[in-house]
Formats: C-alpha cells, sequence, structure tokens
DNA sequence: GTTACTCCCGTAGTCAGCTACGGAATCAAC
DNA sequence: GTTGATTCCGTAGCTGACTACGGGAGTAAC
C-alpha cells in the first residue's frame, strides 16, 4: 500500500488511464466519475483514485458491460448496505455467467469454422463462408 | 438441394428471417441485401437466397462481426478469398477468447466477493464493499 | 368496389458512447 | 509579463445499428 497518490491535471489523467480528456469529462456527467473539488480560481487535480476507476471502467466496458451496469457496480463501492451491494453482485454475476456461456458458444462456432477452412485449404470453397451461407443452423446454436 | 425458392413479399421475408421490414431495407440501403427487379406496377419478391442471405448476417452479427465486416465477408463469397476469411475469422476467435478468459476472472473475483458477503451476514462492515474499494486491481484483470 | 392491410420510399428520430467546438480563465516557460 | 498550451463548461455533432413516420400505390378478402 505505498502508493504515491499523484496529483494530476484532467489531461494527464486522461493520458495516464489512455483515454480522451472529453471521455473523462463525459463520464463525470454520467455519474461515473467524480469532479474533484476546484479551487478558488485554479484547476481540479485527480488522484491515483481517480485512474483507478477509469481503468475499472474501461476494463468492464471491454468487458461488455454497459455504462449504465458499471454505474451499478460502482454502486456497490459507495452503497452503504451490505445485502444491497450482495443482491447487485449475485445479479452481476448471473449476466457474466450467461455471457461467458455465450461467448463459449460462439468461440466453438468460429473455432470450428476455422479448423475447417484450414484443413481445407487449396479448395476452391471457402468453408468458412459456405458454412455462414448454408449451414447456419449447424454453428447458429440458438443465442438467447 | 430440393429447395423450393418460395417467392415473398418483403414482410413475409422479414417474418421468416425473425427481423423487422425496416431492418431489411437497411441493409439493401447499405447494400448487405440485394434489391430485387419491382414489376412494372408491382412489389418486390424474395426468395430463400435473400433468406439465405439475411441468416448469414445476423449469424456473423452473432458472431461479433460489425456489418461493415459482415460486407467485407460477403465480398468473399467467390471462394477465392479462403485465407482472407480464415484470417478474419482468426481474428475474431482471439478477441473472443480475450473476452472469455477476462469474463472468467471477474467471475471468480465477483463471485469471491459474494461468497463472503453471505457468510459474514449481519456484521457492520460488508465485506463485498470493502473489497471493492480496495482491491479494484484484483478485478481489472487486463484490458485489451 | 370498398375496406383494410401491406408495400414503397424518403426522411427523420433513437440510443449508446463518444468527440468536437468555442470562448473565457488559468497555468507554465521564458 | 507575454506567449502558448491547458482547463473549464456548455452545447452540438458523429457513428453504428436500427426504428418510426407519412403519404401514396398495390393487393387481398369479402
Amino acid at each position: 500500500m505505498s502508493k504515491k497518490t499523484r496529483s494530476m491535471t484532467i489531461g494527464v489523467l486522461a493520458k495516464a488511464a489512455g483515454i480522451g480528456v472529453e471521455t473523462i469529462r463525459y463520464y463525470q456527467r454520467r455519474g461515473l466519475v467524480a469532479e474533484p473539488e476546484k479551487p478558488y480560481g485554479s484547476i481540479r487535480h485527480y488522484d491515483d483514485q481517480a485512474l483507478a476507476r477509469l481503468h475499472f471502467i474501461r476494463t468492464a466496458q471491454w468487458l461488455g458491460f454497459s455504462l449504465d451496469e458499471i454505474g451499478g457496480l460502482l454502486t456497490l463501492q459507495d452503497g452503504t448496505h451490505c445485502d444491497e451491494a450482495r443482491a447487485l453482485g449475485e445479479q452481476k454475476l448471473t449476466s457474466v455467467r450467461q455471457k461467458i456461456s455465450s461467448l463459449q458458444r460462439i468461440e466453438r462456432a468460429l473455432d470450428g469454422l476455422v479448423q475447417e477452412c484450414c484443413t481445407q485449404r487449396g479448395n476452391v470453397e471457402c468453408p468458412l463462408i459456405a458454412s455462414l451461407q448454408e449451414g447456419i443452423e449447424n454453428i447458429r446454436l440458438l443465442p438467447d
């Protein structure tokens, strides 16, 4: 826990997080990131906690959570009621598991297609595209 | 290959494909689906090939391809671009696998937090919230 | 042959998630 | 103490993938 809590301007923070200044402001407007106090006649400063929050947002986003859902996840942090937090956590867990199994089905389908594509190499017909065209039922596997 | 090539109006086609009429028109505007000839003073008719094309689009979409990418896949239909198609498929496969493993790590993290929350029930402190506040890095786990 | 649906076609709106713009204030360097 | 980049803040625009609207033409059922 020997973290030096740097003081950053929004521009530095943005660079550190690998996102745009405007995006951070947008997250602030959405209530996902707090706007620190602005010293009288000066400029806002951000610390490593803000950076961590941005990392969290981007990661969750990459994992397929919407900004609204991420807002929900973040209320776990600020919330005061254990039961509510747990309920939200369980809810998210369920949706994560659904996403995983859905992605696994996609993975199997894609993998099958790519494998076929490799073994059939040299053929005139491309099995990946042929499958997409004709054998859709075979790889479709019921989305949701 | 004893496919009866039904003649469908756009509404029937839409129902058969499980999508909206407006969506088909949108695909036509995007150049993903051909607009059949319109008999003089009559109505357009669609066959099973059009339906197959719609299935193709929806399936590829479900596999994570954007409409632009699908357009790309469709230009590879002549079968002479097998390598390119495979490359695209492999690319998608890689990103799908990355998502799965990230989600699995988040699943474990969330699961752990929820479990803790249950066993500690009745406590004043909520361990889930505490963990989230301090251990965000633990569930961050490398985005792209 | 009228009623009621469906088609056609262009344009416009929606939603999420940014991204850009513009003008004043503030800061950093020299 | 002036120049040049940043910050601030509100508002407007953009992209992807639809979805809706409106008014005229075509079609189907009775």
